[in-house]
DNA sequence: CTACTATAGTGTTATTTTTACACTATGTCA
DNA sequence: TGACATAGTGTAAAAATAACACTATAGTAG
């Protein structure tokens, strides 16, 4: 039992986790609730935030716990505080995103017993507590975060086409993209590396596998240049 | 006295203020703190939050309380949650930013006994907890925000001239601009309502006064237009 | 009342960036 | 070997940005 001077809220966090499928659609992960309030509904992962971790921590420890997701892009979302948002106890929760490629980070949705699952981002269901609205923030987050950094990466294989990029980004801003307008530009910065590989199983001319070069960005970054698509 | 089953860290918001002076100054309003920890240093607004206020109100109140300000732009910032940066117990703090303009509204600094002051933007002197990294986060936030969100109206008075406006823009990102080219940006947007009225008391010719149109802007941003300077 | 001072206000041109647009190249499979 | 599916490529028009200097006007000082 622990006890204060003063009544103090509960400090949560929760995650927002955007996943890319091999079918370049953009996913979300959402457990199934097994406790009350909010049981059998879906929500996004997160926990109560422990005395001797930060908020980064809590949030990167949940998601392994509740997803088995570890070693992931992650960044502070918003702080949600409102009165009502959890009806046991006045609770305020520290909101993350994450990121993360589902081909090659193979996810064994449920470690723990709960269930989990990948929601395509049309088909999302109604969500516990008030997860709809950080999803929502965290869309629109996304969207435009994506434009002037490049986040879109950690989205994608660390090998991929020009093609995946483009996709990725069409998928995002919800716009098409023109082709060669879009190579002209991304070529142009001299951020991405040109692995001499190809793309393998098309059937079809296969394209060239690039890589980002982050090393060069976070230089490129010191001296001004600004990353935009 | 107040029971937990498990411990809760303690959850305070803090407030950068930032205004304008009469002579287009970028100010920051700073707080002595008169008890302990850091007893005698200057720290930024702020306090504890309520149960029964949200995140924002709680952030109006500790502004209204320590500094008298009030009716004022606010904006959430971002939450700060490392396990030493209070020693005295494990607190979390929800940062806030605001923008004010220091002619029209009159701030009687010190309502609390507590003394108050503002600060230029270069003579910040060393804040107690971790104070400093929430001010350079702010001013990070300020500067990148002004060149896509009309925010940097909320820091002139409401009839402002162009040179004010280009000023302020040039404070904020610390570079010079064009005059002729500000000027064929700023009123191309559409945005700015000639209110007919000239400055007074100027020993050169007059400017003329200018009004941002809000309702406009939001209308346009509604069809997908973009501020940017 | 004159001129000096201080800032307001104003257009044009060159450069760069963005947009629009359609065909050839190459691998697989039937 | 030809059909198909996607990769990969250039140019020209339009729009946005950047660079640049003089005239207009109010107040003040002599």
């Amino acid at each position: 039992m622990h006890t204060y001077n003063y009544p103090r809220p509960a400090l949560t966090v929760d995650c927002i986790v955007f996943g890319l499928d091999a079918e370049l659609d953009l996913k979300i992960m959402l457990i199934k609730r097994d406790i009350s309030p909010f049981q059998g509904e879906w929500a996004i992962p997160g926990g109560f935030v422990r005395m001797d971790e930060t908020l980064e921590q809590a949030a990167l420890r949940e998601l392994q716990e509740e997803t088995g997701i570890h070693d992931v892009f992650l960044e502070q979302l918003y702080t949600f505080g409102d009165l009502e948002r959890d009806p046991r106890d006045r609770t305020i929760t520290v909101s993350y995103y994450a990121l993360i490629n589902l081909v090659e980070q193979q996810i064994q949705a449920a470690t723990d017993a709960r269930e989990a699952n990948w929601f395509g981002i049309s088909e999302i269901p109604k969500l516990a507590f008030d997860h709809d609205r950080i999803l929502q923030t965290a869309i629109a987050r996304l969207r435009s975060k994506i434009r002037y950094e490049p986040i879109g990466f950690e989205l994608l294989p660390q090998k991929f086409t020009l093609t995946q990029l483009q996709k990725l980004y069409e998928t995002v801003l919800d716009r098409q993209l023109d082709k060669r307008n879009f190579r002209k530009k991304i070529l142009g910065m001299d951020l991405l590396i040109d692995t001499n590989e190809l793309e393998q199983g098309v059937s079809h001319r296969a394209a060239k596998l690039y890589r980002f070069d982050e090393n060069k960005y976070l230089e490129l970054k010191q001296n001004g240049f600004n990353f935009e698509i």
